[in-house]
DNA sequence: CGATTCTTTGAAAACAGTCAATCTGTGTGG
DNA sequence: CCACACAGATTGACTGTTTTCAAAGAATCG
């Protein structure tokens, strides 16, 4: 599975074949059956986590109880909590595989100690996160601008690879609104 | 007008007065009118620029020719568009001055330089990036699970130097909502 | 003071949410 | 292979919220 993987980051990165080496040398491979928790409320992140195979989601519970998602991920996807990553502390989102999925993942201290190493890998990690933002701040000109129908178009456009393999309610969830004016969206 | 800065960045960083210097020697501090334009779309973002004193807002306009508020920003804040800025390409959103406002502006090339010579500012300016990230996540979590009247009383609460200086039907465009909705929300 | 901008209000229409019921497809066990 | 259970998706009726359009009050500014 690691070969997802080399073949995204040789993409991404310029690297030696000695600079992939020392990722594959120093990741952990996990796999996650269907619902699996992979990131509970209130536990710290740790992790950097890329999706080699299988779908996850990141989501968090308002006060009534209804559960939101904040973002999805398919192959070659990185999922993260930042905040709870970066600050170490507890983190209020939950993380759950959508399918049978297999990661590979490092720890923030190999992880840090691996763009120390290999500048390449810094480069590339900075601009992964600089794009995230501008990704978010698309989403929030959507969220505010946009009625219930074109959120749907957009969604579907932008990302049909996740559009195709989630729940539909989820996809309400994603886009602010209730599975049922999802549904008659769609007629 | 620099004062206000140098105050700001010795929270923020740990700086030598050298460093600090450094800052100041190659900064440019303009001056707006309210109204006055900072950015328009279709030009290339090229500074990182800080508000000294004053208010801006980041808007983007819709296919239907409304606007929609993505950012405020007060004293002590930044304002920038991050992706036009970081690929070089014409940017989709403008900036404007709310009131009359003091910036201090680098260019992109001489901010790349300085944060490679004061490392405590490449740090901080990291931070700074992955906050902007983290806070927007909570607005894309609060707009896709909060009701208008929850979204509005939030910003409240969470930007009240903003709020209290800024006019309503921003607010509201900010909030992604009619400015006759926030009104009514009001009594 | 008049002009402009901002905010509020009213009434109608459009839209989205809720609740309950039904439909569809999948997978399981008999 | 069928019957059943289950999760997901859709539909209908109803309610409540938000938008729209128009107009009227406030506030601000020259």
């Amino acid at each position: 599975m690691f070969a997802v993987f080399e073949q995204y980051i040789r993409q991404q990165a310029d690297l030696t074949d000695a600079e992939v080496e020392l990722l594959r040398a120093r990741s952990v491979v996990r796999k996650l059956r269907k619902w699996q928790s992979l990131l509970h409320e209130g536990e710290i992140w740790r992790l950097n986590c890329f999706i080699a195979s299988g779908c996850c989601r990141l989501y968090r519970f308002s006060d009534d109880g209804t559960d939101h998602t904040l973002r999805f991920a398919v192959e070659n996807w990185w999922i993260t909590d930042h905040e709870s990553y970066r600050t170490a502390t507890p983190s209020v989102y939950n993380i759950e595989a959508l399918a049978g999925t297999t990661i590979i993942t490092w720890t923030k201290e190999v992880w840090e100690e691996l763009i120390e190493a290999v500048p390449a890998l810094k480069t590339f990690y900075e601009q992964l996160q600089a794009r995230s933002y501008e990704a978010s701040q698309r989403r929030i000109f959507s969220l505010i601008s946009s009625p219930a129908e074109a959120k749907y178009r957009e969604f579907q456009q932008t990302y049909p690879l996740v559009f195709n393999r989630v729940p539909l309610h989820m996809v309400a969830s994603y886009l602010g609104m209730s599975r049922e004016t999802l549904s008659r969206l769609r007629r």
